[in-house]
DNA sequence: GTCTTTGCAAAACGTTTGCACGTGG
DNA sequence: CCACGTGCAAACGTTTTGCAAAGAC
């Protein structure tokens, strides 16, 4: 890895990141980007959402089944899915501590870390159950 | 739903999650199934897979960045992915109780469940690591 | 005979990559 | 200047889908 040069659009991509406050995917960061700035490249986006990552600006949310999602909060916390809609918010909970401690037996695995994803259905989809407009 | 019919793949596909006896892709069940049965349709093992999670005869583990995988082992448990190869492994580890209750403030959020999936180096690659095959 | 399931291929989807061109330091 | 980043399009890996033919009940 050699030095890191800025430009206008590794700027667009973190305000914009920034500005959204939410778990926003890479496409929606793209659209939002193109409206003021048309010809910014897919991948442009894609490259500096990582680049932000590794620097640690922004927050990778992997999410399995859907796009993956990028935030803001550095410090650590869990996240919800809706299974309904996809959306992804943040779970308002401690951190669990001592989590790899009660590990049995590793089986020779170095374990370095976990992630919690939560299920639920969001206030939105729930109305639209109650609607029939769903399910 | 309507009444669903056995046939032979729906077995097989069944069948060879059940001998291969760890957490396996889609695509490496249907690579296995055509050894033995050639014409087999990767759709049919998708479809097939889907159907028997539905029916509660395998479980899917959801994983981001890589392909699912399917698995046997009815009760709850973990998963840790290998951060090199993306091998699943299960989690020695009683289950974790109560934790939804920990949540301080749902936002209107109908909590369902949660998944957690750890992250570690598993043995084969900390060998590769130690021998200078990766890194 | 009817309705589900299959096999096949194409499409969908999110993401990565190859490459010529442009740009920051 | 020239290494790094960009824009574009094509490729990628996984999964879903449309549809005619085959098969279960």
């Amino acid at each position: 890895m050699t030095s890191r040069r800025n430009t206008i659009q590794k700027d667009l991509v973190r305000n914009t990141v920034y500005e959204m406050r939410r778990h926003v995917t890479a496409n929606e960061v793209y659209e939002f980007i193109k409206e003021a700035y048309p010809t910014i490249g897919k991948g442009t986006v894609y490259r500096n959402l990582d680049i932000l990552v590794e620097e640690g600006n922004l927050r990778k949310v992997e999410v399995p089944d859907g796009p993956n999602r990028f935030d803001l909060t550095l410090k650590n916390h869990y996240h919800v899915r809706c299974v309904n809609c996809g959306e992804i918010s943040d779970v308002d909970m401690d951190e669990i501590l001592g989590l790899l401690e009660k590990i049995h037996d590793t089986h020779g695995t170095d374990f370095l870390g976990y992630d919690i994803l939560f299920k639920g259905i969001c206030p939105k989809c729930q109305k639209k159950i109650k609607d029939g407009q769903i399910y």
